[in-house]
DNA sequence: GATCCACGGGAATACACGGATG
DNA sequence: CATCCGTGTATTCCCGTGGATC
């Protein structure tokens, strides 16, 4: 996934030849260093920081957009960069002999796919704050707290990004300003969600009191296109992607860089698979089916713990009998010795998958008589995709 | 011993249907 | 005809237990 790697597989001469180079390039939980045409977006969020530059603390924010609009990819390269240039920086005050020094500012950028409890929150930001490690348990939530609390004072402010709010299963930006509501702590919230307008009914809008908002549309289709191609020429043999062919995929995706990339790798997962040394058109088709319509983030499906990814690998290698039910498909998985989980477990963990949006429960039309008749189970996330990248790790 | 968290078990509830009841 | 009831599934909800960590 970083650099390094890249580079070290290509010298041990791995896959040189291969129609793919490295599927990870073609991955859209993946994000380059240098985010593709997003340059306004990364101005303003420049703007919103900018009194960090002066040792101020920022305002708080809230970046949204929809899905595949590059929010992570941005927000994630630009706080990489700035928490680099900064201990560098550090690292040169503290050299110099100056009475007081201006407070300094670390970034922190935190994925609240992983971090949802508390504890985990105050967790990670800790843990990229200060060197030593931070203890995993046996502490209480109070005490990560107020230990961050007595790091971040005085000489020390902290700008923290939560990528992922408002989602199932993660915390809201109004928990968020909650939890981070400290003196020396800017948090910018990001989010699918757009704020509230002032013409907005008082209904259920998602609270979020911020100084600024940044908000990041859908790519152009050009800008799409570009996008593709630099990861085409990264992570494929060398013109393996014709341009038309990717302008179809980036049309289809209809700005969402998220499903436009999961096309492409599927479709490149269906080439291998028929032992190709090319992508041709017919081989789009197969890639941008298993990208269901309203896809889910396929980071929300990698972030799933490790059984419950097991669940669903196991899961798509079932037929259409065996996902005919939840039961039927209980069944199915708890008889595989490789999901190893007691069938109330894996009966419990598909309803939560399916209240999670990650799978679909569709009611069945053949009504077969007795009782409440049973939902059929389809995947909602890039399916070659999942499949693909949870074999290269997972091992078995 | 304290703390966080995942498992697992199972009770409680919801729903669909046909048939009985008033 | 409207409503209630019994049966069989599906779905949701809650909580005790135990592993891992400090």
């Amino acid at each position: 996934m970083d650099l390094d790697e890249r580079i070290e597989r290509r010298r041990r001469g791995e896959s040189e030849r291969a129609l793919v180079r490295d599927f990870d390039v073609l991955s859209p939980v993946t994000h380059l260093a240098e985010p593709n045409g997003r340059g306004p977006v990364l101005e303003r969020l420049l703007d919103v920081l900018d009194p960090t530059f002066d040792g101020q603390l920022p305002g708080d924010a809230y970046v949204w957009g929809p899905k595949g609009a590059g929010k992570s990819a941005v927000v994630s390269a630009l706080f990489g960069l700035l928490s680099e240039q900064n201990s560098r920086r550090r690292s040169t005050i503290l050299t110099t002999t100056r009475a007081v020094a201006p407070p300094t500012t670390v970034f922190v950028y935190v994925d609240a796919r992983y971090a949802t409890s508390e504890f985990a929150l105050y967790h990670d930001i800790l843990d990229s704050i200060v060197e030593e490690s931070v203890p995993e348990g046996g502490i209480g939530t109070a005490d990560l707290r107020d230990r961050l609390h007595d790091e971040l004072t005085g000489s020390t402010q902290a700008v923290v990004a939560v990528d992922h709010l408002n989602e199932f299963d993660t915390f809201s930006t109004a928990q968020v300003a909650e939890l981070l509501d400290m003196s020396s702590v800017a948090y910018v919230a990001i989010g699918r969600d757009p704020p509230p307008s002032a013409s907005d009914s008082p209904g259920e809008t998602i609270a979020v009191d911020v100084d600024e908002t940044v908000e990041v549309p859908r790519y152009e289709p050009h800008a799409l296109v570009d996008l593709l191609t630099q990861r085409a020429s990264l992570g494929l043999a060398r013109g393996a992607l014709s341009h038309p062919d990717i302008r179809e995929v980036a049309s289809w995706a209809d700005g969402d860089a998220h499903d436009a990339l999961a096309a492409v790798f599927g479709a490149a997962d269906h080439a291998l698979e028929r032992g190709a040394d090319r992508l041709t058109t017919a081989d789009l088709e197969p890639g941008m089916e298993a990208v269901p319509w309203q896809s889910v983030s396929l980071g929300r499906v990698l972030a799933l713990p490790e059984n419950r990814q097991r669940i669903l690998l196991r899961l798509l290698d079932l037929d259409a009998a065996a996902v005919s039910s939840v039961t039927a498909a209980t069944d199915a998985l708890t008889a595989d010795p490789r999901v190893g989980l007691s069938a109330t477990t894996v009966k419990r963990v598909l309803y939560e998958l399916a209240e999670a949006g990650i799978v679909k429960r569709v009611e069945t039309e053949g009504d077969s008589g007795l009782g409440r008749p049973p939902s059929r189970l389809e995947p909602q996330f890039p399916t070659r995709v999942f499949r693909r990248l949870v074999d290269l790790s997972g091992g078995d």
